[in-house]
DNA sequence: GCCTATTAAACCACAATGTGGTACAATCGG
DNA sequence: CCGATTGTACCACATTGTGGTTTAATAGGC
């Protein structure tokens, strides 16, 4: 069927948080301030799009809010096959990470 | 920097989980068992020599064991780098995940 | 000594994902 | 009308992921 990305999966786990205030900026903001790493928002938008191709997410456009500038907002939410799918991967990596966290925060400390 | 992918993720968990005995088909089946997916031993070893490009694990030819047939296995181990850039992504997911699974669950369930 | 089965790795071409840069769209305030 | 602001779309390219096929090495029967 085809798995997710990781990126992928940073993306939705972002619109299941950010509820209906899920859109191309603000997913963005949330990633980059729960990681810690840049994203570009070229990348944002190109994923968004596959996602919706996939039928993972769906869109609607914004109704152009008075007072604030700038080009209708498009709100992203997650469909069922979305949620499948995004349980299913990731609960592959916690199958696989299993206890190992300590283990692995020994290593990375040499 | 670049980041890991997913599937660079489950190999290296897979490494770490396996201490000593980490070669291709051990891999392999260790991913295959614990997410119930199915992985083809050409993805494993173009990875694996990918990773090992990169700096992120060491390979040693193992000597041929006396009593088994086959080619002699080559066995991986997580280097520094390796464990440290795997944090990073597993925390990456982690952090994003948050306390989501609940909520997760419910709308796969629809 | 051959022949074949077994175990495992290497190679390769292609598909899918991820990225950054640049262009475009819509609306606001003056 | 024009520039500033907010946000999306597009595109070319780099990185990752996949499956099929080939090659390597050894064991074991005859």
């Amino acid at each position: 069927m085809g798995y997710l990305g990781e990126f992928e999966q940073l993306i939705l786990f972002s619109i299941l948080q950010l509820g209906d205030d899920a859109f191309g900026v603000s997913i963005r903001e949330s990633i980059e301030s729960r990681t810690g790493r840049v994203v570009s928002a070229g990348s944002i938008y190109t994923t968004l799009g596959r996602l919706e191709e996939r039928g993972l997410v769906t869109s609607r456009t914004g109704d152009p809010t008075p007072g604030r500038a700038g080009r209708p907002r498009k709100y992203y939410a997650l469909r069922t096959e979305g949620a499948k799918a995004l349980r299913e991967s990731y609960a592959a990596i916690q199958a696989m990470a299993g206890d190992l966290g300590p283990l692995l925060d020994a290593l990375a400390e040499s």
